[in-house]
DNA sequence: GCTTAAATTTAACGCGCGTAAAATTTTACT
DNA sequence: AGTAAAATTTTACGCGCGTTAAATTTAAGC
């Protein structure tokens, strides 16, 4: 039978026969108190099971131990899927990540930054808008609190940046598509979101020129995050105008690229490597579905363990060096070429 | 030039001129305190920015501000979509959401719901694991903090079920395949996760039987909430074991139906409703990827925005009311067919 | 200008726990 | 058994704000 609700720190100190001090010790290092008290402390804490009030402890504690998680676009599964692997890891860790998604809103992220700073989070792993953030809001609360960019880099913002190296993304995709067919046509935003994809953009030249070839580069139109509606339409109308010179399409992205395979089907465009096939299509990012578009996708993918595992150690390496990082660090990983069918 | 940083309430209120207890009031309702009082600590609010700390709101509090919104995976980007919904909503309203992911596992949502607790909720929506939940964790919880369910019912738990009508489904989609063409089997996992997949089954069965045909179920293995990927496994083992009896196919839910689509489409099988397509492929929930398969599918939408809304109303109205409702209340909105290209 | 109601101010307490310092107990080791 | 170090207990303050009650000021109506 549980005995009457304990109701603060005070009574589990009495009905456990152990000092309040020591009991809020064990709360914040349970391997700070000797074992045979800590038994005892676990004992009571199964018969009693109290919890300390959460807005008690933070209120009077120098660093709490929450950790804010921000990415962009939480319906965007690869977002949900690091937010995720990061997530845990911060559990693990001790501390308690709270998620928040800009929902591609610069008012909402802005808003999210204002609600981080009341929360005094001992550390931030923030995956910026890219080019619709606020820069000068950002920059005021990175100065503020303990912060690591993720995903996408904002110049000087942030006491670290940790993310994929685009560079590598393209220049195997590129590589792969010139020695296997055609070199690529490149498929983007015209007003990308995210400035990842200008990186990729630039690689994509660079690489097309480092092998002797003219760049092409199809831009369509369209703004926000729906990214796949972006994409198909851009497609459709790419496919009737006749605007696509080369035979293999490089899109910036795999939400792009579910778009424009969408659009092929549609169209009847066969797409893949086979001798049937009109259109080879590639893309970048290896997306959830990625595997489970028709043709499955040929993509580079993320190092999404390494990522996660990068951010938050670098957070925590953060976190115990006062908020403050000697230089600021920018951490980059290669992709992997993922082949599949579509390229 | 921002003078220096307020620290505190105590604070703020002599540079702006005002008791502490009326900015206090103002931050609990804005519209609570005169008109030109509000004009003057709006004022100072724009020069010194000030944020009552969070902590010590919520310390003292009969009630908080904080609602919990916990989905059962937030990489399903149908789950992503609605939380975005509710939370956006709770944000009108004034309320603070925190949104949480139980990732597919009993562990995780345990912890979520004891978190959940510490952090003493106005009240929290709750979207259950399903067959995994610890159902006593659930009606413990249930019992402290005032919970409005959704999506997974849970027979008796939470004040109040908020979600879509599974029959309405599955009647509209096995009606309209029938009128069109061959009536459908049924394609579902084994051992769903959801109870949802049950009811989708016997709305099935049983309208199956109205029509005066034989109900056929392909059940495939595979547990978790790698849904796309059980779909694409099974349809590869039905298609080859030649286990599909049907010209149509009915799969419980679209992510289910992507990993089929894909499994087709290696498979050579075209699919849709042309005459040159040897199967059709319906399914339910109008996931936000369905548009984008090929061919895109047909499928039966829920009311996000109604489901969404409902939820959230019930949950205000159950906080006003003290925590609890007279009686538990189910509110199921119908399904709306949406005709693709896959059926 | 007077009366009242409404809003604000003043004053003060308490929430539950972090934290610090000093006193005491327990443990480890000679 | 004796000693020093480690752990715990005692005591006490403070965090920032919610909240209340009484005193005071302001606004509204006639």
């Amino acid at each position: 039978m549980p005995q009457s609700k304990i109701r603060n720190m005070e009574e589990f100190a009495t009905v456990s026969g152990i000092s309040r001090p020591t009991i809020s010790k064990y709360f914040n290092d349970p391997s700070s108190v000797r074992q045979s008290t800590r038994q005892r402390i676990e004992t009571a804490l199964e018969e009693y099971d109290y919890r300390p009030n959460f807005y008690a402890i933070n209120q009077n504690r120098r660093l709490t131990k929450n950790i804010g998680i921000v990415v962009p676009y939480i319906s965007d599964p690869f977002f949900a899927e690091i937010a995720r692997v990061i997530e845990r890891r911060c559990i693990e860790a001790g501390f308690t990540p709270t998620l928040f998604s800009s929902h591609g809103e610069q008012a909402h992220e802005n808003d999210i930054l204002d609600t981080l700073r009341s929360i005094k989070p001992a550390g931030v792993l923030l995956a910026p808008l890219g080019r619709s953030s606020d820069k000068s809001a950002i920059e005021t609360f990175c100065r503020n609190v303990p912060t690591v960019l993720f995903d996408s880099n904002i110049e000087g913002m942030g006491e670290a940046f940790v993310g994929s190296d685009n560079f590598s993304f393209v220049s195997q995709t590129v590589e792969y598509l010139d020695r296997t067919g055609e070199a690529p046509t490149f498929f983007e935003m015209r007003y990308p979101a995210n400035p990842n994809a200008n990186k990729r953009r630039n690689a994509y030249i660079s690489m097309m020129e480092r092998l002797g070839l003219t760049p092409e580069i199809i831009r369509v139109d369209g703004t926000g995050w729906a990214f796949e509606e972006i994409g198909r339409q851009g497609a459709l109308k790419a496919i009737d105008d006749d605007l696509v010179p080369t035979n293999t399409i490089l899109c910036s992205n795999d939400r792009l690229a579910i778009g424009f395979l969408s659009a092929c089907y549609e169209k009847g465009i066969k797409v893949g490597r086979t001798s049937d096939a009109t259109l080879r299509v590639a893309s970048h990012d290896d997306h959830p579905f990625s595997r489970f578009t028709c043709p499955s996708l040929t993509t580079a993918a993320h190092d999404y363990a390494a990522v996660s595992d990068n951010a938050v150690e670098t957070l925590f390496r953060l976190i115990e060096g006062g908020g403050r990082l000697e230089n600021r660090e920018e951490t980059l990983f290669p992709a992997r070429l993922i082949m599949r069918d579509s390229a």
